[in-house]
DNA sequence: ATGGTGGGGATCCCA
């Protein structure tokens, strides 16, 4: 089973590349970040028209959530537990049943600049939430995994030009040592465990030729727990579609779980 | 130090 996820920056401006790569890469499963869009606007026949099965947690403009499935989803939940005034539509969660049931949660961390300030305030509140949902799904002692836009550098290596992060908040040791908290009850980075080494990047700005100058940074992960990591087959990233028409600034990250 | 680009929705916020 492929499972991707896909910051794709607005599923109204992204609806055609997103469909071009799905058809070429075809994956089980996409958790998407940031589709901003309400639930009732998310174009779910494109996908539908496809095989998979839609869950949304989408919002007005900003953020939103959610996960294409070919295997039907169960038990879904939206919202990060922990702040019932928490209004960002940041969380999706739903299982689904291959040979064995798989829980999958899709994110999309809040990018927290400026730093110091409210908005990387609610970043490491944000992550603390994430610190308790994740115990709960190792307790599970079940396969499941935590995917989506982490807005987190995990260190020098993530990045071509690390010095250029030093102040930001997907950088700065706070929120760093937040990551590896939850990575160190026991997860297991998905691409990372595969590919170790620099130059593996997810994420290229849109401005000043980025791209071009490959200066991009690694901040979309896969997180599987125990039960999960034992399945990995495979994993990668899709960096090539960074470089066509109409680009999300993300590319795709992927596994392959044996399930 | 600045401005560079892009999406969404509203004349500005977010990244």
């Amino acid at each position: 089973m492929k499972i991707a996820t896909f910051n794709i920056n607005g599923i109204r401006a992204r609806a055609q590349p997103l469909c071009d790569w799905l058809d070429e890469a075809r994956p089980d499963v996409a958790l998407l970040q940031e589709i901003k869009s309400l639930d009732e606007n998310f174009p779910r026949a494109l996908f539908e028209d496809r095989g998979y099965n839609v869950e949304t947690h989408g919002q007005k403009g900003f953020n939103g959530v959610a996960i294409l499935s070919k295997l039907p989803l169960e038990d879904v939940s939206r919202g990060l537990p922990g702040d019932d005034g928490d209004e960002q539509a940041r969380w999706i969660e739903a299982t689904v049943v291959g040979e064995r049931a798989l829980r999958l949660c899709a994110l999309y961390l809040p990018n927290g600049n400026p730093a110091p300030g409210p908005k990387y305030d609610y970043k490491l509140a944000w992550m603390e939430r994430l610190h308790g949902r994740a115990r709960e799904l190792l307790r599970s002692e079940e396969p499941a995994l935590m995917a989506g836009d982490y807005n987190v550098i995990p260190g020098r290596e993530d990045a071509a030009r690390p010095e250029a992060w030093e102040s930001d908040a997907l950088f700065l040791p706070e929120t760093r040592a937040a990551f590896r908290r939850v990575l160190n009850l026991g997860f297991t980075d998905g691409f990372r465990v595969r590919h170790p080494g620099p130059g593996h990047y997810s994420f290229w700005d849109y401005q000043a030729g980025a791209w071009p100058r490959n200066n991009g940074i690694l901040i979309d992960h896969i997180l599987l727990t125990p039960q999960a990591a034992d399945l990995l087959t495979d994993a990668g990233i899709d960096r090539e579609i960074r470089g066509r028409e109409k680009p999300s600034d993300h590319v795709p990250v992927w596994v392959e779980l044996d399930l």
